[in-house]
RNA sequence: GGGCCCGUGGCUCAGCUUGGUUAGAGCGCACGGCUGAUAACCGUGAGGUCCUGGGUUCGAAUCCCAGCGGGCCCA
């Protein structure tokens, strides 16, 4: 079969349906995985995205990063293991079923529809959302395995994790406790830190002074918070002990604060010039112990049980607020840690639901962050606010529901990270991280700053769990594996998805006391159930197989908001399960912002959906775009404009590949049937081959280091600069001869070559259209290739690279253009041959190029002769009177002297001033000797002779228009018409025409001597002179303007 | 407040690791050209305090320090 004729446009849309029809029918991605299962093994591991229902612009790039990068390292014949995974379980498909079940409350779910109900929709909407997000995934053209992917409500998949929990548990890292966490008021659950968004909000800034309780009276520690509603948990003041108080009296009162901030808290608390002094300073070392009398004892009676005194704190900073700060142990972490140290009560007035408790007196029943105003206007009322404003600040808010999170004391159950660190510290660093600071500094960071982490959540749809506790004793049991809890099962049965919630709460086992052990009613943190993908997706430890062939993995690549997601709880996973890291190699890439680096948001109204881009410019665009816009692991700024250019390329690449079907369909070209000795080579085809050899290398290299972005920027040069604009055009000339010619033989052997190279480049990148373009031209010829591109080996030959004459292509590039030019300032056309072009440079470079390739300068500058050397010697050197020398002492006679200097040969007279030191001219027979001073010379380009410089050198461009020159260009205009007029008639570049000319005698005669050339290159089979064109049967008749001439053409097909 | 990253023509980005002629592309803009790859394409031109300030150096976009602005993460 030959290689058909490309249809004329890029048609993105149906050309990527049509294959990724072909790779499902044919079952390419088995085949091409099948056809490398003997190589080397690469490991890698997907980032399980979350069943969330759409999938984004982020979610496309982190995608096409892999699939590029695995498709690059398939092909150069690793077995790579590319299973898709996906997150599943937790707050965020809890919380759209409840949206979707008009659920409000959590206690909705337990009382309106049920639990079982409940992790059942939630189940369905993730099964639901993962159909939709495989079907864009594949229409990006990414290949992983989408019918075996790991999931994580998968009862192996889970059964993993808990053989995790357990190995904590044997370490002794799993731990419940009662500790300040993050809580959600709304979902009624605690947060781990990566379940929080930080955004800015308002709160109000207020001033306290708390009452000391001394001999001396009105005197008053100063304080300052933004949360007023944890004014009723208050248990003491924290001072730093190192830190200089002062005592300020004002206003007949002394209130106590940092000596650092008086004068800028006088500012802030008091009218401008308010009188105030300072009594005396003391180091808060010397204020501990000293007690004073809550704030609100009126409202809250239970706090006049408690004593409240200051204590010293290293935690106090001088940077906001009064240096005195307000310690709540049941409601923040820091204060919680002072209240243990110090043996204060954890008290916490505050539930689940973030409602004030009995303890709270007369708040009870109030939600918490709605208090703030009563709670300020009570210390109001008792004149001990100072001052009360609103501030905005950052502040955190619940990843799922947006609600603004509050610190509780809970009994939590943790993993002791802090135990582990060192070791998770010592194991980072055996990984590779691109880029090095990734890892090295921001991740290196986060860990060194871990705490323990809370993995128990207080829900539904989730990995339940594995503990079991005793009612009786304090007994636990956690719980490894299923076959483990088959055994321990006393009452419950394990039936159907008895792992998840509720069934798997009915389960009790027996305890060795003789009481019976019950699960505890938490689920898992969602970021354990992806930390356990390692060897969860594996089935280890159930199943070993896999999991000894594949673990660690070798590559793993996620955006930068994973330092504290998954790439943090793999790594703590991977120590608490395996004492390893399970990944070796890391990419951390960006985000992915609008165009004015903004985060693409809904609220903001500003996302691009990766469908948009397809269905406007395809896949492949967008994945080449992707790659393309700036370094992987920078934030890429999405601009449509850039798409568009990126677009521009793809286009010239299949106007490329149309220009060479064309002409091998037309020659039935078969590039099989020659042997390379057969044919004729030129330069630029041995140029051109090791371009792409030079490219392929580069592309190697930036594939290989993950620089992404260097590979398509090299892709993208070639096409463009050397292949489209260079090449095709260099051998244009070749294509249009007839018949079987060596030299054009030559041409298509190489360009055909060339294109089969770069579609193997690019296949990673840009899997559709290269499949396409290989269908055709490469496996209607090449009948025993591989049936997709994507099962070709990628390789290069370092042999075929001449930088030598990649060199030299580069300076006569720049020689043509300056020649273009040169051209253009003498309104010259390219169109017109020119006499003769001189090359000068004193640049040996230079002149070896010009020397080793003159042919093409030639062919491009069109001109008849080619000249190089170091210096040009035709200028023309013209004498003129020197006035100021010649004017006194001549007068009246310097016309006649001046008219003679222009006569005569500058040259010579340089030459007879140099040798003789005088010259002499004859005025009307008269003798005038002139002295070297007395003439002075200006070079001037001879008539005719245009120039233009480049970088190391100039050309000299003769425009003389002698007849031979002006009938050659007459006879290029009469062709440009006529094979414009064909294209008008839409007729195959191979057919043959008659050509009748109607002209004056004059441009008849220009064109005589050329009728032969003008005949071959428009297809004439009779090229005729004719006096009235109406006279004959045309198909087709225009008259032209050339130059001067109308010239009357007609055409009969 | 801390950590990391980014800051180069109107826009998007190279260059910075390893300091060295006149800081490069593309897009956009203006002008010109080409016409059998053509709903394309090519050339020319204008357009730069390389964020600011200091330092090191014969020499800094590049190395160092401080600051400013932006992003992400944390407190």
């Amino acid at each position: 079969m030959p290689i058909k004729e490309a249809p004329h446009s890029y048609n993105h849309q149906e050309l990527e349906e049509e294959i990724q029809e072909f790779w499902r029918a044919n079952q390419i991605y088995q085949k091409s995985q099948r056809l490398r299962e003997n190589g080397p093994r690469y490991s890698f591991l997907d980032g399980p995205p979350y069943c969330s229902g759409r999938i984004h612009l982020g979610t496309a790039w982190n995608k096409v990063i892999k699939d590029t990068f695995l498709r690059f390292k398939g092909m150069s014949g690793f077995n790579v293991r590319r299973q898709a995974g996906w997150d599943t379980h937790g707050l965020p498909i809890e919380h759209k079923v409840e949206g979707i079940l008009g659920l409000k409350s959590k206690k909705e779910i337990e009382e309106k529809i049920g639990i079982d109900n409940f992790v059942k929709q939630c189940r369905e909407f993730a099964i639901k959302n993962k159909a939709i997000m495989t079907e864009q995934f594949q229409m990006l053209g990414v290949w992983m395995d989408w019918d075996d992917p790991y999931v994580t409500f998968d009862t192996k998949y889970m059964e993993s994790c808990w053989w995790t929990l357990k190995k904590a548990h044997e370490k002794d890292l799993l731990v419940n406790d009662l500790r300040v966490i993050t809580w959600c008021p709304r979902c009624e659950t605690a947060l781990a830190m990566a379940e929080i968004d930080y955004e800015n909000k308002d709160d109000p800034s207020i001033y306290v002074k708390f009452p000391l309780k001394t001999a001396e009276g009105n005197q008053y520690i100063l304080i300052w918070t933004t949360t007023p509603w944890t004014l009723p948990a208050n248990m003491a003041v924290c001072v730093h002990p190192d830190y200089n108080y002062a005592y300020v009296e004002v206003d007949g009162e002394i209130l106590i604060m940092a000596e650092a901030l008086v004068e800028s808290l006088m500012e802030t608390l008091f009218e401008e010039g308010k009188d105030y002094e300072i009594a005396s300073t003391v180091k808060g070392s010397e204020l501990e112990g000293l007690t004073y009398n809550h704030p609100l004892l009126e409202e809250i009676p239970v706090q006049r049980e408690f004593e409240h005194m200051i204590l010293p704190g290293d935690h106090v900073t001088l940077t906001e607020g009064t240096g005195c700060v307000h310690t709540a142990p049941g409601h923040g972490p820091d204060d919680f840690e002072i209240g243990k140290k110090y043996g204060l009560p954890i008290f916490c007035p505050v539930d689940e639901a973030g409602l004030f408790k009995e303890e709270a007196g007369k708040y009870e029943g109030e939600f918490v962050k709605e208090s703030d105003p009563y709670i300020i206007a009570d210390l109001d009322t008792h004149g001990l606010l100072l001052k009360s404003d609103i501030i905005s600040h950052r502040y955190g808010f619940c990843w799922r529901c947006k609600t603004p999170i509050i610190y509780l004391a809970t009994q939590q159950w943790f993993l002791k990270i802090t135990d582990i660190k060192d070791q998770m510290l010592a194991e980072l660093d055996r990984v590779e991280w691109i880029p090095s600071w990734a890892g090295e500094s921001r991740f290196r960071n986060w860990v060194e700053n871990a705490r323990d982490w809370t993995i128990s959540r207080q829900r539904y749809w989730g990995i339940p769990i594995p503990i079991w506790t005793c009612s009786k004793c304090d007994e636990i049991k956690v719980v490894g594996s299923i076959n483990e809890l088959k055994e321990l099962a006393h009452e419950g049965s394990l039936k159907g998805d008895f792992i998840h919630r509720p069934h798997v709460d009915e389960i009790t086992i027996k305890c060795s006391c003789g009481g019976s052990m019950t699960r505890i009613p938490d689920v898992l943190d969602v970021w354990i159930d992806s930390g356990v993908a390692g060897w969860a997706a594996l089935y280890y430890p159930q199943e070993k197989e896999a999991f000894e062939k594949w673990y660690p993995y070798d590559f793993i690549t996620e955006g930068h908001d994973q330092t504290r997601g998954w790439f943090y709880s793999q790594l703590g996973c991977g120590v608490i399960s395996l004492d390893s890291t399970p990944y070796q190699k890391v990419l951390m890439h960006g985000f992915t912002l609008d165009e004015e680096g903004k985060k693409m948001s809904k609220s903001l109204g500003n996302v691009v959906e990766p469908d948009e881009v397809i269905q406007q410019f395809g896949a492949d665009v967008l994945r080449f775009y992707l790659l393309w816009g700036n370094k992987p692991w920078e934030d890429l700024k999405f601009n449509w404009d850039e798409v568009k250019t990126v677009n521009k390329m793809f286009n010239i690449l299949w106007n490329v590949y149309v220009f060479t079907t064309t002409y091998m369909s037309i020659d039935n070209f078969n590039p099989t049937l020659y042997q390379e000795e057969d044919l004729k080579f030129r330069d630029e085809d041995r140029w051109i081959i090791s371009r792409i050899n030079t490219v392929a290398r580069e592309v190697t290299e930036a594939l290989d280091s993950l620089h992404l972005h260097k590979a398509t920027r090299s892709i993208n040069e070639f096409i463009l600069e050397d292949l489209s604009r260079w090449y095709v055009r260099l051998i244009r000339g070749r294509t249009w001869i007839e018949k079987e010619d060596p030299d054009k033989l030559g041409a298509y052997h190489t360009l055909y070559h060339v294109m089969k190279q770069l579609i193997t480049l690019l296949c990673p990148i840009a899997p559709h259209i290269t499949e396409k373009i290989y269908q055709n031209l490469v496996l209607e010829v090449e009948v025993d290739e591989p049936a997709s591109v994507h099962m070709l080996d990628w390789k290069f030959d370092e042999n075929l690279i001449n930088e030598d004459l990649e060199e030299d292509m580069d300076v006569i590039r720049e020689i043509i253009e300056a020649c273009a030019r040169a051209r253009d300032i003498a309104r010259y056309k390219l169109r017109w041959p020119v006499k003769e072009v001189v090359i000068v440079s004193e640049d040996v470079k230079v002149l070896k190029a010009a020397r080793n390739l003159n042919h093409i300068i030639m062919e491009q500058a069109n001109t008849k002769k080619l000249l190089s050397s170091n210096d040009f010697q035709n200028l023309r050197i013209t004498a003129k009177p020197n006035l100021k020398t010649l004017g006194p002492k001549l007068r009246g006679d310097v016309p006649k002297v001046a008219a003679a200097l222009e006569d005569a040969d500058g040259a010579e007279i340089v030459n007879i001033l140099e040798s003789q030191g005088k010259y002499v001219v004859d005025v009307e027979g008269k003798p005038i000797e002139l002295s070297a001073d007395e003439v002075l010379f200006e070079t001037e380009l001879p008539e005719n002779i245009v120039t233009a410089d480049f970088e190391n050198g100039s050309v000299f461009v003769d425009t003389e228009l002698t007849r031979e020159i002006l009938s050659e260009s007459m006879a290029r205009e009469l062709i440009r018409r006529i094979q414009d007029m064909r294209k008008d008639l839409d007729l195959d570049v191979e057919a043959n025409i008659q050509v009748f000319i109607d002209c004056s005698e004059q441009f008849g005669d220009l064109i005589k001597s050329f009728l032969g050339f003008i005949s071959h290159e428009v297809r004439a089979k009779k090229f005729v002179f004719a006096k009235d064109l109406k006279e004959i049967p045309g198909d087709y008749t225009k008259y032209w303007n050339i130059e001067d001439d109308e010239v009357g053409i007609t055409i009969i097909k």
